[in-house]
Parts: C-alpha cells; structure tokens; sequence
DNA sequence: AATTGCTGCAACCGCCGGGGA
DNA sequence: CTCCCCGGCGGTTGCAGCAAT
C-alpha cells in the first residue's frame, strides 16, 4: 500500500490543463513569494490544483529561463550522445542543455530521436545478457572497476570541497547544480567527475580508451586509477567496503611526510589518468569541453589539481 | 465533408530518496 | 532507528491537432 496520492480527485481538486487565469496566478505568486512549500503553495495562491501539479506546470512551461521552440540539431547530437552515456537520466540531459525541460528532452526522445536511430538502424541496445554467460561476468567486473573508480574520484572531489559534506551528497549536489553559469564553481566542478566521468568510463567511449590504452603501451587494461578488480559487487554493503578499502591509502595520517608523498603521486596519477580520458573522450565525442555556453562537464584538470592537492595535503 | 489513424506534447501517476521529527 | 513528509524523477496516459483516406 503506497501513499494516498496528493492529487487526490475525492477532494476536488482540479486536473487536466491549465487555464491561462491559474497560470497567471502561479507566475504572480511565485514572482513574489517564491515557491516554497509546494504543498502549501496553491492554497496561498488561491488555486485549486495540488501541489505536484503546480511545481511540474512551473518547472515544465512557466519557468521565465525555459527555451521554447524547436531543438537545434547541435542540441539534437548533444541528447543523443549524453543519452548513449547515461541513458534515460532526463534530468541529468537536461543539465546540459540550457532551457530545456527533463520533461520535453524525454517527449523529444521518445517521439523524434528514437524513431530516427531506428530508422538509422541503431536501435536500442538488446536487453542485457543472460545472467552467468561470459558477457554479463564482464559488466559484473567492469560494475567493480566502476565502483572502485568512484570511490577515488568521490575522494577528490571530497578533498577539493572545502566543506565537510560526503563525496555522496558532494557527487548529488553537482549534478543538478550544473550549467547554466559560464563561471566555474570550484565545489560542483570538482564533484562531478565522480559522476559523469564514471557514467562516461562505463561507456562504450571508456571501453574505447582503455582498448587504445592498452595497445598503446602495453599497460592494464585497467589503468593505474583503477585496482584489478576480480570481485563481483552484488550488494551496497560491498560496495562500502570497497569505497573505505579506495579510502585507506588516499587518506593517510596527516603529517606523515611519507604517506602524504605517496598521496601526492597517486593523486597526480589519477589527474593525468583523468586528463587522458578527457582528451579521448573529447576527441572521440567532440562534446564536453566549451559547448553551451562554454559550460564543460568536467573540471580543467589544472583546476582539479590545484584544488586536490592544496586541500588534500596542506 | 466526414471519418479514421497518427503524432506530439502537456499533464498525471507512482515510486524513490533525503531530511527532519 | 523508524516513521513520515516532501520534492524529484522516469514512465505513462490523454487529448488536441493534423494528415490521410
């Protein structure tokens, strides 16, 4: 048994379009009070709609920054790419495309970009592989890797945040801070690494680079950022266990000159693993850097270093 | 001109996670 | 630690407008 809905019809709340009388009265009470509680909202604006259905009429169609018309075909390309990296996350697309609504990005895909890919002959990928076949033990150990990798790089973010919020939240807060500022801000920048990057490194783009890695110089195909990683993660438990072991070397007792040398290099690995896998995924994208706006998704790697190391070891 | 089928989009629904009591 | 409230998200539905017959 779930929650009784808010919308609920036995209290007569009205549904269905919108009037443009009750749109005005949403735009002038939210202009001068701001939304607030959206709960409480239509009753102090003198509307008879629930609460929900007024946030999603704001945030959908009222909102003065939202961009109307057609999509460009530049932001075409952009869903179609960020949707190959992290799929139906509509709300992280949306952060990339100024003005642009989850909402209308979604009816966008499933009424426009769809019916194109599938006319194009690229259809949606087959549902997964069948559990224990060889396919579905390699997203398992590529899961691990993943995990492990985000374990490192909520540490950065972690260290270049000045607060002492969890990588966690820091990684949650990025992304729906996001884009439509030009200016970097040095806490969101840092933290969204940890969850685009990982998105992006789970890709077909990061099996791509790790591919061209490894005949490029005999390396791991795991590069130094990432332990080998035979382990399959099944449960979130595990997947603490492995964030604290990802903790362990990283964070070592303050003070100790050499910890903090060993610190020093394995971060800079990591910057130049990150700065490597930018380039790549720049190249192979032509997205992420000086697009909308000149918003990049990820963090100039000067600035990511400066800020992991100052904070980290100072 | 009337009917039917299709398309696109606004709005709704149900679930989930965060945060406060 | 648990419960509850709230906001946010992704999936789905309903309907108006348009094209084809």
């Amino acid at each position: 048994m779930g929650r009784a809905p808010c919308c609920d019809s036995t209290k007569g709340l009205k549904k269905g379009p919108w009037t443009p009388e009750e749109d005005k009265l949403l735009v002038d009470y939210i202009q001068t009070n701001g939304h607030g509680s959206w709960r409480l909202l239509p009753k102090l604006a003198g509307l008879n709609r629930c609460g929900k259905s007024c946030r999603l009429r704001w945030t959908n169609y009222l909102r003065p920054d939202i961009k109307r018309g057609p999509f460009t075909p530049e932001e075409q390309k952009s869903i179609v790419q960020l949707h190959a990296i992290v799929g139906n996350k509509w709300s992280m697309i949306a952060a990339q495309l100024p003005g642009r609504t989850d909402n209308e990005i979604k009816n966008y895909w499933n009424t426009h970009l769809k019916k194109q890919l599938r006319r194009m002959g690229l259809d949606e990928p087959p549902p997964g592989p069948a559990a224990g076949s060889p396919a579905a033990r390699h997203m398992a150990q590529w899961e691990t890797a993943r995990l492990q990798a985000e374990a490192r790089l909520s540490l950065l973010a972690t260290a270049s945040s000045s607060s002492g919020a969890t990588a966690t939240a820091t990684t949650a807060a990025a992304t729906t801070s996001a884009s439509s500022s030009s200016t970097v801000d040095l806490k969101a920048c840092c933290a969204k690494p940890a969850d685009i990057f990982l998105r992006l490194w789970s890709s077909d783009i990061g099996d791509s680079f790790r591919r061209s890695r490894k005949t490029a110089a005999a390396a791991p195909a795991v590069p130094a950022l990432l332990p080998p990683a035979p382990v399959v993660v099944k449960r979130k438990q595990d997947a603490m266990m492995i964030k604290q072991e990802a903790q362990a070397p990283l964070l070592g007792p303050v003070g100790d000159d050499s910890s903090a040398a060993s610190n020093e290099t394995e971060v800079a690995e990591a910057l130049e693993e990150y700065q490597m896998f930018l380039d790549f995924a720049g190249e192979e994208l032509g997205l992420f850097h000086g697009r909308h706006g000149g918003f990049s998704l990820f963090p100039p790697l000067d600035v990511l270093a400066e800020a992991s190391l100052d904070t980290a070891f100072k």
